[in-house]
DNA sequence: GTGATTGAACAACAGTGATGTGCGAAACTC
DNA sequence: GAGTTTCGCACATCACTGTTGTTCAATCAC
């Protein structure tokens, strides 16, 4: 785990935690301390007071992307390898926003499709292509997660119609359907679920436990979804076709 | 001046050139050469054949953006500064692509304004912004450029209107007004102009010899021109206010 | 006022990207 | 098909960048 990633863990859990005890706790230096510190700050991650940090991480919310892109590597690899399977060459896609998503993208790179990714992260790790006809949705791109909300997202949505849309989200659950932590978020995953033929939810298997604040979709609007780790989760009960990686 | 430029610009003086007399004019080994042209082919500029390669730029049009970010960056800067002073904090301002605009775009970073910039060099220049609103267009990115273009650019300008316009151009003349190499990139320019109360051209003094094929709008609608040096070129007289850097 | 905390400047360090060399493989010429 | 050229992979080298730790003067909180 990075340190970064100790640190916002330490501080969310105490609530607020001096230079110095995170210094013996990483066992780096405080000048190094405050220069992570800063670092988060500027995430808004927690808030700085002379001395130590304040966690502003509330529960309903997740850490910040940059804390979240190297978690969990493998299981998003594994993940995106059978969502690009499933992807055919000539195919349309709108590709959600989300870690788990990029890999996707990456894997796409070399791929004759047509994508319009939902968030800046996966139009840079396309936009070197030669073989990707790449779409760029409008939008107001969130701090930090770089996904595009608002109406120009809504519009560019509205305006086209995809093959398969690959969807991530912060939690999936038979009762509970597909949820967000972020409103606006919803409203785009939702424009993406309408204007495409088929729906493919790529969910690491710890979303598949939890709910978050905004609703989505249904269940019965994902055409697959695809995890790493099977659950007794209802999923299938539910009459989804679930793919395990 | 690069290895990359240099090559650029041999192969193309020459028609086509060898791996051997490319390695003897740079100083540099066969085998830096052979990573160089494979660079120059997948940018499009050149083409390989066994033993050395042909050029491919045209000349109506212009090197990849690759070649051109790192020319004249003085006069860029200096440009860029001056049209960043025009702009106020508050205001929105629509961004054009290319490379003097990109600088306009690093020197707003730290600025209160709003800004919807035409290319995704710029879009991730101000993607890590505290300070600024930023906007995304939609739209395709033409590949080494990343400027939006196509339906879904013009639905977003035309969905917003801007207090400025700032517009960078391939040519610029009393007679022609400005003209752009891209039919494309032409009338999203033109789309941004019409959704801006004020519209500034920012142009280095190398563009204001030329005429490029595409009409993009006359000089008079345009409410200050910045450039580098001034050379007699009808501008002021044609009622224009040049501002020199 | 006093002691802890901070941020800037500098040095050491590791990681990354660019370049050159050697060599086997592929391709072109005759 | 033999000989020659060209190519690209693999590895070593080097410069550069970004990270970390140390020191010290300035700043802040009490």
């Amino acid at each position: 785990m990075s340190r970064l990633k100790q640190i916002s863990e330490a501080v969310r859990d105490a609530g607020s935690l001096g230079v110095a005890e995170l210094a013996s706790l990483t066992g780096a230096s405080e000048m190094t301390i405050r220069r992570d510190l800063e670092v988060l700050a500027a995430q808004g991650v927690l808030e700085r007071y002379r001395g130590g940090a304040r966690s502003l991480l509330l529960r309903g919310s997740e850490p910040p992307f940059a804390l979240r892109s190297d978690e969990n590597m493998d299981a998003k690899r594994r993940i995106a390898t059978v969502v690009a399977d499933l992807i055919a060459d000539g195919e349309s896609v709108v590709l959600d926003a989300g870690t788990t998503c990029l890999e996707v993208a990456r894997l796409l790179h070399d791929r004759r499709v047509t994508v319009m990714p939902l968030s800046l992260h996966s139009v840079n790790a396309l936009s070197s292509s030669a073989s990707v006809t790449l779409l760029v949705p409008g939008g107001r791109p969130r701090p930090g997660e770089l996904a595009l909300t608002g109406p120009l997202a809504l519009a560019s949505l509205e305006a086209l119609r995809f093959d398969t849309a690959v969807i991530g989200c912060c939690g999936l659950s038979a009762e509970h359907g597909m949820t967000a932590f972020d409103l606006e978020d919803a409203s785009v995953k939702r424009a993406a679920i309408t204007s495409a033929r088929r729906v493919i939810a790529a969910v690491d298997a710890s979303k598949l436990t939890r709910t978050a604040l905004a609703h989505v979709a249904p269940v019965s609007s994902l055409d697959a979804v695809v995890t790493d780790a099977d659950g007794d989760d209802g999923l299938a009960a539910a009459g989804v076709t679930v793919v395990t990686a």
